[in-house]
DNA sequence: GATAAAGTTGAAAGCGGTTTCGCAGATAAA
DNA sequence: TTTATCTGCGAAACCGCTTTCAACTTTATC
């Protein structure tokens, strides 16, 4: 025998609804998706009583029904990194536009939980994923996660901000030689040659092509390539940008400008710098990737490169649409810009 | 007449699974939910018919059987904020041990766009909404978003940080008296007697709190109180740190410590400070609150609170386990701790 | 070995929407 | 007025799972 409880408030139903508006349950089904045939009237009356009562459609039947959650599923590797989460963000906002909800997870950059939240997305039955970071920014991709995805992307489309060689994933990219491009003529012109690049590993793609972009902008001005200026065995935080620029100047290197791999290193290689007593930018030039806050709190501010989240995240929202309906592009790259501030100047 | 896609390649269902078992769908069922009742070689055989075809249950469907989605909604001002990432890492985290998914959403701080995504989240039937910041963070609640939140409590329980009178949302919060309290006993002790507090806004509950404990301090030690030495009628960013430090030092106040109302408004104070010729911690200390990687990062390093994440977020989603259950208190304040860097030192 | 108790299993009824199908009434065409 | 077309709407099937119920097997008890 059922007891019912006293505040046992079941959510309301659309059977609900039909009853109090004596219409069936179809035509407030009708009403709800906008569906035109509905005579005036009853439509009206239909509205007011879901109005009465605040109703929701349970999303879950709609969308067992529809067989389409309208989730996009968001894989970033950890939203504590300030560019993970303006680009989250920044997709949460297009999601909405275009419809969607949005459903974020951290890998922390560990492979086993990229596959254990692929699953649980799929389980989610969310309409799409989109991959940030992780397994998808490596150079050469990784055969047991290619397959992985591949499996996944039987049921489900995959978008991804580096590239997966071996599945079909859409790739939405920033354009990391223009990045390096920009930031080079920007040096050189300010009479830069000594210029170290400094935190990152080669083994992830966008670090490999902005190295590839370095050399070249060499190549241009015909500024002989120095590679004990390169340090690109390590990571992507503070630590890293302070360890490598430390071991650098311990070699005897003095570059002019020093070109991080992002904000976070930007700000370890100052820390360096600092402490051995250079200024900035007076003695040396310092330069971020990613425009997070990072780069305008400190002092000086950090010169660095802006990738306009609010249409990275549009595109990447637009590829994950794309995919489901099965049309659009392959590759999207987006254009990054300079953005100028304190820690970088004229070589003197 | 149904045309048939080649690749149109449906999800596997139990269906799929339960004939290729021969057995009925609901005994597929039963393995699926860990039901006892099926006899060991049966399990064994669905068990690996699901694991040939890597089976994933519809998360919708059986949400919409179970009338719970196993999803906790987590509303949060804006993760780009990094007190927010780490608050709903923390929280993914725990959410998983229990056995729940989390939905994140960023409201922005503005009203409307709480009301609208907690009505986001009713829909998609959330079993418990987390809300960390925004409207639940005013020192005397708004009338309009308690009547919102009292409609949403009809269906879907609320934990909130902060407080929300007129509702009976379970709070998790932080001991902000508590963590004033660290910081003055520290500061005092170092010699301290003119200790300026500046950022954030009274009307934020929190801050109002440290106001109090910061009196009470001053108190405690026969400290005169000096009205000019608190500039709380700002925001909670850098910018405000540093224009209230900048009218502070303008008005003739020389505090010898500045306790900024967070991480951000420390860099803004040090900025301020560093402009104006003062070396921190030599000439005056700086701290802050939240130990964001922020305080890491700066050049000095700056004294915190911390919150202890991990714990954090762990109470939040038992609270919010808790409230899904009906059980558990109404209250629980969380202990914040001192984490010393390089921004303070004794007075000289 | 008979009987009671416990363990297994499938059929079927939900969960709360959407959509197809067909009927009835309204409108247009003949 | 009759026939054809269109519009509005309800009945019912379906989306993919869980769970109750009843029937059927086993196992335990005496």
């Amino acid at each position: 025998m059922q007891v019912l409880k006293a505040n046992e408030s079941k959510p309301i139903t659309i059977y609900d609804i039909a009853k109090e508006a004596e219409v069936s349950p179809a035509t407030v089904s009708r009403v709800l998706t906008g569906n035109t045939n509905v005579r005036k009237e009853k439509r009206k009356k239909v509205l007011e009583i879901i109005e009465k009562y605040n109703f929701k459609p349970n999303a879950m039947a709609r969308g067992l029904s529809e067989t389409k959650s309208k989730i996009i599923g968001i894989l970033v590797a950890d939203v504590r990194n300030p560019f993970y989460a303006e680009l989250f963000l920044a997709c949460e906002q297009a999601a909405k536009l275009a419809g969607y909800t949005v459903m974020l997870c951290n890998s922390l950059n560990v492979m086993e939980q990229e596959e254990y939240l692929l699953d649980q997305m799929v389980q989610q039955r969310v309409d799409a994923i989109i991959q940030i970071g992780g397994r998808v920014d490596d150079l050469v991709s990784n055969m047991e996660y290619v397959e992985k995805v591949n499996q996944v992307m039987n049921t489900t489309p995959v978008v991804v901000t580096g590239k997966l060689e071996g599945t079909k994933c859409k790739m939405v990219r920033i354009d990391s030689m223009k990045a390096m491009e920009l930031l080079m003529e920007y040096l050189i012109s300010l009479g830069h040659q000594e210029i170290a690049m400094v935190g990152g590993s080669v083994r992830v793609l966008s670090t490999y092509e902005k190295l590839v972009q370095y050399r070249r902008s060499l190549q241009k001005y015909h500024i002989p390539y120095d590679p004990d200026l390169i340090s690109a065995e390590g990571s992507y935080n503070v630590e890293s940008g302070y360890r490598l620029m430390n071991e650098m100047l311990a070699k005897g290197k003095r570059p002019t400008a020093v070109v991080a791999i992002n904000d976070f290193a930007a700000t370890g290689v100052m820390h360096s710098l600092l402490e051995h007593g250079f200024r900035i930018p007076e003695d040396v030039s310092v330069v971020g990737y990613d425009n997070t806050y990072i780069s305008q709190v400190m002092n000086p501010s950090i010169t660095t490169i802006d990738y306009n989240y609010q249409y990275f995240g549009k595109c990447l929202i637009e590829a994950a649409i794309d995919a489901i309906e099965d049309r659009g592009e392959l590759l999207k790259l987006v254009t990054p810009s300079l953005v100028i501030r304190k820690s970088s100047g004229a070589k003197k």
